[in-house]
DNA sequence: GACCTTCTCACCTACGTGTTAAGC
DNA sequence: TCGCTTAACACGTAGGTGAGAAGG
C-alpha cells in the first residue's frame, strides 16, 4: 500500500476525486495560534473534529472512507518561550493503523450526499492490547501530525487494494500530554460545548459565573 | 418477499439456523404479567430489548441480518379490568419496515461469534417523514406485535432475496402510549437502568431515598 | 529544578426513564 | 366522563471537557 499524495483520478470515470475539510474557519483559528491535540491512555478526541465532504466518485461505485494521523516531520519537538520548536530526533513511528469509517464499505453517491464525519476518532499514546479496536490512533507525543483521509474502491474493508490518499495540512497538530500554549487552550474551551463549564464570559446561561 | 415462519434449512450447508433469544428469563417475567412497549413520537427503546444469538449459519457466506415487530392478530385491545381484552378490528398495517443490523453485511462467522444487539431499535407511532431513517419502527398503540428476525444471505442490504424469518413469541406485547398495568411498571423500573430514580427500595445506593 | 505524564475531579453534553398534567 | 395521546419534567446513565495535584 503505498499512499499517493496528490489529488488522483477515478479510474472509471477518470473524474477528480476531491477531499474537503469541513469547519475550515475554526480549523483555521486553530492553526494561526498552533493546534494541540491531548493523548489520554483510555483515548481522548480531537477538537476541532474531522468533518470532511467527497466529490468526484463515481456514484455506482462501492468505497471505503479511512482516517489516519500521518508525521508530518521527523522531529520531536518543545514549548520554548511560547514558541513550538524542533528538538532533536522523533520517535521511530508505530505501525500504522487506520480508522475505517463506520459506513464503509457504500457507494460513491452515498458518501457524497452528506458530510462524513470522523468525530469518534480517538488519540492514544498507549500502545496496550486494549487500544487495537477501531476507534483509537497510536501516536507519539510531542509529535507533529495531520489528518489524511484515505479512499479505496472495494466492498471488503479488510481488504484494501489501491488506495488514494489525501493529507489535509491545515490539520496539522502537535501531540501533547497537557496543554501548552494559553492561547490554544482559550480557542478550545470557547468553542468545544463540553468545556463549556470552564467559559468566564458570563454568557450562556452560566449558573454560578465565577470571578 | 415471503417471510418462512419455521425454521429453514442453510442452502449451502442444509445446517438449520437457529435463533435464540438472549435475557430469556427476563422476557418470561414480562410476559407472564403481560409486556407493554411505549410509544412516542420521537421514538422509544424497547425493554427488554432484543438481543440473539445465531447458530447454523455457513461461516464463509455472508449475510444481513434485520428486525422487525409482526401483528400477532387482526385485534384492537384495552386494557379493562385488570386484564387486556380484544377489542374491536385493528388499524390498517403500515407498510412493512425493517431495522438492518449496523453490521450488516458479515461473515456467518462474525454474526455467531458473540450476541447480536438490536438494542437501539425505536417504536414510534408517528409516520412522519422524519421517522424514515434506519432506527425507528412505525405502529399502531393498543396492537399486539411480536419481534421477529430475519437472515438474508446477500452482500448488500438494499437487495434482499430469499429471507428466513424467525418469530419470537415470547416477546409479545402491546404498544401503549401510556402503561395501563402497574405490575408490569414495576418490572420495567426495577430492571431498567434508566428508569433507577423510580426505585424505591432503598437499595443501590440511591442518595436522596423517599418514603 | 524543569519537563512531561497520569489520575481524579467538578462541570458539562446527550439522551433514556416513568410521572404528571394538560389536551383532545 | 372516559379513553387515549402529548409535552414538560426530574432523575437517572454514559461519557466528553480542562484544571490541578501528584508522580516520575
Amino acid at each position: 500500500v503505498q499512499p499517493v499524495r496528490d489529488v488522483c483520478r477515478n479510474q472509471a470515470q477518470n473524474m477528480a476525486v476531491r477531499v474537503t475539510l469541513e469547519q475550515y474557519q475554526l480549523w483555521q483559528q486553530f492553526h494561526s495560534v498552533g493546534t494541540e491535540m491531548i493523548l489520554t491512555k483510555s483515548g481522548r478526541r480531537m477538537f476541532p473534529g474531522c468533518r470532511i465532504r467527497l466529490a468526484g466518485l463515481n456514484p455506482e461505485s462501492r468505497y471505503c472512507v479511512l482516517m489516519s494521523v500521518e508525521r508530518v516531520d521527523g522531529s520531536r519537538y518543545r514549548f520554548q518561550h511560547g514558541y513550538w520548536v524542533a528538538a532533536g530526533p522523533g520517535e521511530v513511528e508505530f505501525p500504522k493503523r487506520y480508522f475505517i469509517h463506520q459506513d464503509s464499505p457504500a457507494t460513491g453517491e452515498k458518501w457524497m450526499k452528506s458530510a462524513v464525519s470522523f468525530h469518534k476518532v480517538k488519540l492514544t499514546n498507549s500502545n496496550s492490547s486494549s487500544n487495537f479496536i477501531n476507534g483509537k490512533l497510536i501516536v507519539h507525543s510531542m509529535h507533529r501530525y495531520c489528518i489524511c483521509i484515505h479512499i479505496v474502491e472495494s466492498n471488503d474493508p479488510a481488504h484494501l487494494n489501491y488506495m488514494q490518499s489525501f493529507p489535509l495540512p491545515l490539520t496539522t497538530f502537535v501531540t501533547v500530554t497537557a496543554y501548552q500554549n494559553t492561547e490554544l487552550t482559550k480557542l478550545k474551551i470557547e468553542n468545544n460545548p463540553f468545556a463549556k463549564g470552564f467559559r468566564e464570559d458570563g454568557a450562556r446561561g452560566t449558573k454560578n459565573p465565577r470571578r
